[in-house]
DNA sequence: CAATAATGATCCATATAAAGATCATAATAT
DNA sequence: ATATTATGATCTTTATATGGATCATTATTG
């Protein structure tokens, strides 16, 4: 019943439509500093694919995602999850923290025990001092 | 016109469920690797901003991101933007690559520079080295 | 202890990232 | 030089991450 599906498709542009009149799109903006470290690390990513002789298509299938999105990975796109970056960047033998798996594991621990002991919510000084004058 | 819109969203949501038979749902699976990486940036994170003495309301703010996923990302989720990881990162004061600024332009040059020295593509041995036997 | 604020968790709607396909171009091996 | 393959870029569809709201719980201050 191809008909049916056409209708029906054209009631879901229509209500997307009615939406679409004000996206209210989020537009991010990112600090320099961002935009630097994302770079470097897809340069680091594609530098190591080539030097290990692997094609785009390989670390990709190996990472479970598409070329396309390892594409921008390497281009240092800063709208992917973080996951895949980060998976892309295992496969490759980029480290993160410049630490192995171990290292990493410990430094988690450290971590947690600083957290322990800071205040579990951060409390803001209900009043101003009362500027008395 | 309330009704127009609930018979709309009836189709739209027919025409979603039509699909939504067979999902094909992506999952996707991370190394061990990846996950305490991630955990761990997370954790770095909430300590920085505690420290800071920032709740999660503030930095989410200026960041520019919801509370709910500062939440994510301070435990580590994967599935989030590495874009907003970063900025976060940069906000409580969090160094990535442990470079500042100026090290992080340098830092590209010379990747970009190695870059250059690499094949522009990589090229698998077109045939098998013919084993004859 | 009481009051209040921060955090954690969950839900829904929607904006958007990702997959997949396709095309053009560039680069490598023979 | 030529054939072949990798890469780059763009488009559409679909899956999903995010924002925003709400509620419960926990912490902190006074």
């Amino acid at each position: 019943m191809v008909v049916h599906r056409i209708i029906i498709k054209a009631f879901y542009d229509l209500y997307m439509n009615q939406n679409k009149l004000m996206p209210k799109s989020i537009i991010r903006t990112y600090s320099r500093y961002s935009r630097e470290a994302s770079l470097l690390l897809g340069e680091l990513i594609r530098v190591a694919r080539k030097e290990r002789k692997l094609t785009a298509q390989e670390v990709a299938d190996r990472a479970g995602i598409s070329r396309g999105l390892l594409q921008r990975i390497e281009k240092g796109d800063l709208k992917c999850e973080i996951g895949a970056v980060f998976e892309v960047a295992v496969i490759v033998g980029v480290k993160l923290f410049d630490a192995d798996e171990t290292t990493l594991t410990r430094h988690i621990r450290q971590t947690e025990d600083k957290l322990s002991l800071l205040p579990k919510s951060v409390r803001r000084k209900s009043k101003v001092v009362h500027d008395d004058f």
